[in-house]
DNA sequence: CATGAATGAGCCTTCATTCAT
DNA sequence: AATGAATGAAGGCTCATTCAT
C-alpha cells in the first residue's frame, strides 16, 4: 500500500517517505546528492514542503542516520534469532550483506562517515556492534584472540571492501566467492563439510 | 602581490599544480567537493584562470583520472623490481597501501568510480592488474586456483575496505592487524617464520 | 498541550492576542518584521490558525493602526482630565512620551508611515489632533500665533526625533533634558518657579 | 557620464554603483528592502555578478555605513569652512538638513540602526560629532552649559524628527518653520534682526 | 478554533562557464 | 598566463496563502 513510484497520487507525503527517497539517493549518489530539491522533486511536491516535515536539510540527515540504526539493529537481531550453529551464521550473514543491492547503502554511508563526525559516530556504533558478534562466531572455530581477531576483521572488512573492487573475480560470482572465502577463515564452516 | 592564501608565492601555475590541488581535494571530501571556484581561492588564483589549463571541469577531471594511472603503474614497478620472495613482496604491498594516508584517495576514487563509468574503468584496470599480481603471488602458497583467487580476494578487498570500518581493532593497531591477516592467508609469509 | 513558547499557556488565542504580538514586533523590528509565521511561532500555534482570525496579513496591519489610534485617543482625553494648568499639562505629555520604552513603538509606526499610506493616514490624523492640543497649551505661554506654532513644532518633533539621536546628552539623563527644553519653550513652566 | 537609468548600456557596474543603489532603496523603503535579487534587477544585471563585487549581502550594508560616514565628514567640513558667524553656519546646516530630500536617508538610517550594532554604531559616530558641533554654536548665544546643551539638542532632535511628523505646520512651509524655530532658540540668529 | 500539508514566489548564495582585455 | 565582470542555473530556506479535515 506504499505509494512507490514517483506518481502524483500520493497527496500527502509522511516523514517516513523523505527519509526512503533519501537513503535511496546516498545509495544512488552520495551523501552529497541528497539534496531538497532534487528529492521533491522526485516525490513530486515543492521544495517548500519539505520544510513542513524537517527544520532543514541537516534533519533529514540525522533521520537517515536514525533509520539505519534501528533497521540495522533488527536485522541483528534477526541474525541472532536464527536457528543454527557459528557456521550457518556466517553464511547468513554473507547472505544479507550482498542483498543489500551490492552493499550500495552502505558504502555509501561509509563515505559520508570519512568527512561528517555525526555519521562517523553512527557508523563506528555500528562497526563495534558487529564485530562484537562476528568474533563470538568465530570463537567457535579458534581459539587464539588474535586468530579470532584477524578472521573477523578478514571477513568484515571483505563484506564491506569487496563492493569496491571494480574487477570481477575469475570465474565465479560474487556470493560463491564470499563463501568460499568464509571456508578459508572457518574451514568446517564449508555447508557440504 | 595578491595570492592571499596560496602556500606557494609561484603566481604561475601550471596544468599539474590543478591536477595536484585537485587529487587533494578529492581524497579530502569525495569528488562532489572537486569544483572550480573553491579550488582557484585555494590556488590564489581566478576561476577564469582555470579555463586556460583545461576546457572545462570534465576535463580535469579525465587529468585527474590519468594522473592516478601513470602513478599506480610507477608503484606497480617498484613493487616487482623489488628483491625478495613472494611472502617479502606482499609485506611491502601491505605497507605501502597502510601509508597513503588511510587509503583516503583510493576510497575518494572508488566512491566517484561508482557514480561515473569513466573512473570506473580507470579503477577496473588498475583493480585488474593488482589482482593478476597478488594471484601470481598467492601462487606460491597454494595450488588449487579457486584458493589463490579466494585467498587474493582477501587480501585486496581488506586492503581496500579495511579503512572503511569506523571501530578500531581490539588490542592492535592497523598496520599489525594486517601482517596478522596476511599470516593467515599465506602462513609461511610471517616474517619470523 | 503542544505551546512550546508561548508565554501563556491558553490553547485559545483572540484576535487581540495577535495584534498584541503584531504590535511587539512591530516595535522591536519594524514593519517588515511583522510576518505571519515568526508570528504563529511566538504564539505557539500554526500559521493556518491566523487565518481564522484574519483574512490576510493586510487585515491585521490594519487592526494594528486601529488599536493604536483607540489607544492613543485614550491618552489624550487622560491627558485633558488632568487637573493642572498648561504647565503641568506639558510636563505630563513629556513624561508619558517618555514612558513608552524610548518611543519604540510610535517610532516604528512612523518609519511604516512613510511607505505605506493607510499608516500613513492613521499617524497624520493623530499628529495633527495632537499638535492642537499643543497649541492651546503654548497659547498660554504667548499669544504670537506664529511663536505658538514654532514651539509646539520645537516640543513635538523633539519628542519625536530624541529617540532617533544615539549620542547620550551631556551630564543629563533624556527625561531631565526634556523638562529643561520645556523651560525654554515655556518658561514659566518649570515647576519650582 | 554616470549611467542614471537602469538601462542595459552600462556593460560593467562598478562597486560603487551598488552602494548608490542601496542607499537610494534604503532612503526609499528602509534597510529590509535592501535586497540583493531587487538590487540586481533594477541595475539591469543579474544577482550572481554582485558577488563579484561583495562578498554577501551584509559586507554591502558594511560599505553602505562607510559610505555615509565618508559624506557626512565632508559635509561637515564644508561647514566649518563657511565664512560667516555662528548664526549664519546654524541656518546653513538647516538648509542643508531640509534639502536631502526630507532627511529620508537619515531616518532611514536611524530606523536601521535601533535593530543593528553596527549601524547604530556609526550613528552615534555621527551625531556626537555634531552635538560638538551645535554646542560650540549655540555658546555664542548663551554661556550657561546647561542652556547651551538644551538648545543643542532641541535643534537637532527638532532637524531629526520633523521629517517624522505626517501633519503640514499651519500656514508655513517646513524650511521656514525650522528657520522661526532657530530664531526662538537663538533670537539674534534672524537674518533680519 | 484550529492543525496538517501543501503551493509558489522570492531571496541569498555558489557554481560552471564565457568573453573581452 | 591570466584578470574582471558577467550570465544562468541550481539549491537552501522562508514566507503568504490555501484547503481539507
Amino acid at each position: 500500500m506504499k505509494s512507490s513510484a514517483a506518481s502524483k497520487i500520493a497527496p500527502n507525503l509522511s516523514r517516513n517517505d523523505w527519509i526512503d527517497g533519501a537513503l535511496n539517493q546516498l545509495a544512488r549518489g552520495g551523501i552529497d546528492t541528497v539534496l531538497v530539491a532534487p528529492l521533491a522533486r522526485e516525490l513530486g511536491v515543492t521544495k517548500g514542503s519539505f520544510y513542513w516535515h524537517f527544520k532543514d536539510r541537516q534533519a533529514l540527515l540525522d533521520a537517515m542516520l536514525e533509520r539505519w540504526h534501528r533497521t540495522d539493529t533488527e536485522i541483528m537481531s534477526e541474525v541472532r534469532n536464527v536457528r543454527g550453529d557459528a557456521a550457518a551464521r556466517l553464511r547468513l550473514i554473507i547472505e544479507l550483506s550482498v542483498k543489500q543491492i551490492g552493499g550500495r547503502l552502505e558504502t555509501a554511508l561509509r563515505d559520508w562517515g570519512r568527512r561528517e563526525p555525526k555519521a562517523r559516530a553512527a557508523i563506528e556504533q555500528i562497526d563495534r556492534r558487529r564485530l562484537v558478534e562476528l568474533r563470538e562466531l568465530f570463537g567457535a572455530f579458534c581459539v587464539d584472540p588474535q586468530e579470532v581477531e584477524a578472521r573477523s576483521w578478514l571477513l568484515y572488512s571483505m563484506l564491506t571492501g569487496v563492493h569496491l573492487i571494480a574487477a570481477p573475480p575469475a570465474g565465479i560470482d560474487r556470493q560463491a566467492l564470499l563463501l568460499r572465502c568464509l571456508e578459508v577463515l572457518a574451514p568446517s564452516a564449508s555447508p557440504d563439510d
